[in-house]
DNA sequence: CAGATAATTTAGCCTTGGCTACATGCATGT
DNA sequence: ACATGCATGTAGCCAAGGCTAAATTATCTG
């Protein structure tokens, strides 16, 4: 009753099986298979990216007011007091953070360590795009998405390109 | 009765407004206002990026095989078939595709648009991560990640340094 | 010390994005 | 033409991450 059967197809191909070629699978099969697998990729680091935040964002708190309440980080992240006590629950669960009632914030080890790591990462992408030319504020911006994202071998350019082109003297040979 | 109420402050500082500094709104209030508008642009990045991923990846199923079926895009971003038809419900919901049932997907002119640029940004980052050296595989699963996070300051400077070093003339002045 | 102010916690709600299990429809093969 | 297989649709579950409202607890002030 929706559609009647048979002249809406401007974009809406029938279901049949292979209408344009036969050769389908051969160039297909395996580049679905890659494509899951970046995919997958980019899901599992949008689910680390809060917690890599959080810490990172405590971190921070704690070096420079010597403690982390939840109210500070909810301001600094733009979200309720009650986000943020639920997320570090669940940070608490994962062993990143401690927290005892009415208390501030504390990093467990494992927490500390996953703070400096994001906090490199974010240096220095946001180095980076300094040096590429991004002025000071955008950069700040895109390197907190940024940073989840790079590889290692990204994160090794972004610091080969960045030696580069800060010292001046080298052109087309870095190291 | 959990923790009594002393001694545990070897990382639960507690929670008195101000132990450090009395010099701390001048230099932190703005500073949370500004780190709060970043991880702002970061989460709507990310509300933002699954959308993306689908309109690109529908639109380049069209074009690679003149349909986009539910089960195709479920087996290339590696989810359920099911996950893909909620979400294809949502992207419709939200004016970038269109469906009819037991039909192929098709892209409605926003989706078209949407899937255009994304896939615009998606060959900026990659091609520039190729161009700093990155290997083509870590190249395409980073940018699948990044691209959704990249500025028009910063894929503009992408693409000079792309240029810079896929043209080896040209060594400190692009345009 | 009592009240006020501020922070934390709890309770309950929503959307998104993932899943399994099951039901239905289409399309082809024999 | 009908069975079989594959694709689609439905129902219901879950966790994450967001919210408001209300209750509780700390801290500061008067």
């Amino acid at each position: 009753m929706h559609t009647g059967d048979a002249d809406d197809n401007d974009g809406a191909a029938r279901l049949s099986p292979r209408p344009a070629s036969g050769a389908a699978e051969p160039g297909q099969a395996p580049q679905l298979a890659t494509m899951a697998r970046r995919f997958a990729r980019a899901r599992d680091a949008r689910q680390t990216e809060i917690a890599e935040d959080y810490v990172e964002l405590i971190d921070d708190l704690i070096a420079r007011d010597g403690r982390a309440r939840s109210v500070d980080v909810a301001r600094a992240l733009g979200v309720s007091h009650v986000t943020v006590f639920k997320t570090v629950s669940r940070l608490q669960r994962d062993g990143l953070v401690t927290t005892a009632p009415y208390r501030s914030i504390a990093l467990t080890e494992a927490g500390r360590a996953l703070a400096q790591r994001a906090r490199r990462r974010h240096q220095i992408v946001a180095r980076f795009l300094r040096a590429i030319g991004v002025d000071a504020e955008t950069a700040a911006a895109d390197a907190e998405g940024m940073e989840h994202h790079a590889s290692a071998a990204t994160l090794s350019a972004f610091e080969r390109m960045t030696a580069r082109l800060t010292d001046r003297s080298t052109c087309e040979d870095g190291d």
